[in-house]
DNA sequence: CCAAATTGGTTTCGTTTGTAACCATCGAAA
DNA sequence: TTTCGATGGTTACAAACGAAACCAATTTGG
């Protein structure tokens, strides 16, 4: 292989993100054929879920998002009378946000589906490539914090 | 932890998704910082620096980009005069793609600079991790084509 | 007590994206 | 050779996005 040339096959980045985007596609199928989310909506909905009551800037944080997916997706979610808003008694810039019994039962459709996603998915490896996929990602993961944080 | 709910922070999509981003995202200021491309436009560059000579058609193949991606980071780059088209003698539809003088020296400007990044990355991972980096991706990728050709 | 800086969250604006429709050309089959 | 389906590539349109500006409420520091 030529050193001036980069293949573009191999390079790391570029492998990850299409592996992550294949699988991303592919379970998206799960909330978007279904009932029409988009991933920010479905990641809010999966947060109040799984955490019950939480502000916009919990979520962000907890999800990844930034503030103005979070304030699009509580907004559409809300639209659909899927979570409720309760204002913070002592700051009231503060929202609390929790699921509706509507809400709550689009989320416990999906968990199940979710989960045999991901079993089917990892299903198909053996116990070490498992292994491999655990510790690979928690690996890079660490070294991307390191990265990160020494800017 | 309860049967009914999904922990999002070790859910695989999310995971491997938010691990891909922040690589990604990362990894862009190469092309985005200094020369203020996108990914396409830095993809269709790799592309035809790899391979000197290509189609649109064999770039969205190789980088797994849609074909409207394609067309418009090639417009772009000609436009930058970084690449020239040169249509097809047989068959009229088709168009030849190979980067200019310009285009190339974009090229072999970032060639080290991904390198670069990568060895970093990869270099604050001990040999067993990185073992594990490579084969867990590869796994994945299988099982992903496993389950995706099935449909 | 007041001004300035900070924080939670929304809105605006320009850019990027995906889907679908589209145009032109080509190949196969009638 | 004419027609019809497939193919290479572009365009139009609407949805999704990120950055920055913004509003309101809160904290901080003089």
């Amino acid at each position: 292989m030529e050193a001036d040339t980069l293949e573009l096959e191999s390079f790391l980045p570029y492998r990850l993100y299409r592996l992550a985007d294949a699988v991303s596609r592919e379970f998206s199928r799960v909330y978007k054929d279904r009932h029409g989310l988009t991933r920010p909506e479905w990641r809010t909905l999966a947060g109040l879920g799984q955490h019950g009551t939480m502000t916009a800037t919990a979520l962000g944080e907890q999800s990844a998002m930034h503030k103005t997916k979070v304030s699009r997706a509580v907004a559409e979610l809300e639209r659909r009378r899927w979570l409720t808003r309760k204002p913070d008694e002592k700051d009231r810039r503060v929202e609390h946000l929790t699921l509706t019994r509507a809400g709550l039962t689009a989320y416990r459709e999906m968990v199940p589906l979710a989960k045999a996603f991901e079993r089917d998915l990892l299903g198909r490896l053996n116990a070490s490539e498992r292994a491999a996929v655990t510790e690979g990602m928690a690996a890079l993961k660490g070294a991307l914090d390191r990265s990160t944080t020494q800017l």
